[in-house]
DNA sequence: TTCTCTGTTCAAAAAAACTTGAACAAATCT
DNA sequence: AGATTTGTTCAAGTTTTTTTGAACAGAGAA
């Protein structure tokens, strides 16, 4: 009896809701972050009063590990903060709307690393390259470790621009 | 028996073709496509010549079928192309190494896609909260889909800016 | 034409990623 | 203190994605 069109399917959303929920499923999705975190974030995104971990399990249908792992994650990223003053024993979230803060969090957790560890990868490279004598295979290496370098220091280069374009 | 650093660890490549493929399984990892890929254009990357699909599957020992898809994506993202004028029977391939080509290829094929179904979901949206009666709730709304635009606007800004960026 | 070789397709198998839920720890209430 | 509620962890289950390999189509050789 479900309807075919989408996972997260439920009485628990409204219309709107469930709409932006699908919008930042396949936002996250093409970030490479599961679907949780997408519907986590999106209805946070379109809820007016913070949110508990409860009520988004209730409301998304979904487990408590699940609302607990992807609260984690979007902390992380600085995709959602804690709500201040709200005396309640739990605690509620609310988004990061700033895209400034979306794109950096992002970047400084899912991009960078990967940068880091290229860049050692790339020195090791290097060095294995050295080993080679014939001086034709050689230089043929040593073209492409260079390109290779070239595009990590464009990427390492286009981050903070990105950053700067994109916040405020 | 096999070591447990890699999965792509055989005696058909050398250790820097190795280095280099395990390089760019990590590359396009991070951009969402499956190891294969990266396997396939890393070896076509590090290699002089030209290489057919038989070449790749037994260096880097997958299946024809992966060979085969694999090499299909990396066309249609403008990654690889036919080497032209060699005479044989099968067809040989080389990797476009500019930054340029790769780039756009891939923003055409991954990204794009993406921010135009985003642009209709966007349209939707404010369908559905014109619908919202209530006139605070309708002006968060409002204000959040307005946030949503503005985003996206600025998402379809820094694409060519990107592209320019990188290329050249 | 018939045979051989190259490359594609796609259903099934395997691997990877994600989610669940029950056990647990920690905090607050009575 | 004991009882209750909130939130975390992680092994097991589920789903999704990727890879495999056998069947097939097409092109060229004999």
């Amino acid at each position: 009896m479900d309807l075919p069109t989408s996972k997260t399917q439920s009485t628990n959303l409204t219309a709107i809701q469930q709409e932006v929920v699908d919008f930042f499923v396949d936002g996250v999705r093409v970030l490479g972050l599961p679907r949780s975190i997408g519907e986590i974030y999106g209805l946070l995104f379109i809820s007016s009063e913070p949110l508990s971990l409860d009520d988004l399990v209730q409301k998304l249908a979904i487990s408590k590990g699940s609302a607990s792992q992807g609260l984690r994650t979007l902390k992380t990223l600085g995709a959602v903060r804690e709500a201040t003053n709200i005396s309640d024993r739990r605690t509620y979230y609310e988004p990061a709307t700033q895209l400034k803060r979306l794109v950096g969090g992002f970047i400084r957790k899912q991009i960078r690393p990967h940068i880091d560890s290229g860049k050692y990868k790339l020195q090791q490279l290097r060095e294995t390259a050295a080993l080679t004598t014939d001086p034709k295979e050689r230089a043929f290496l040593d073209e492409r470790i260079e390109r290779l370098e070239s595009w990590m220091k464009r990427g390492a280069l286009v981050l903070p621009m990105l950053q700067k374009i994109l916040g405020q």
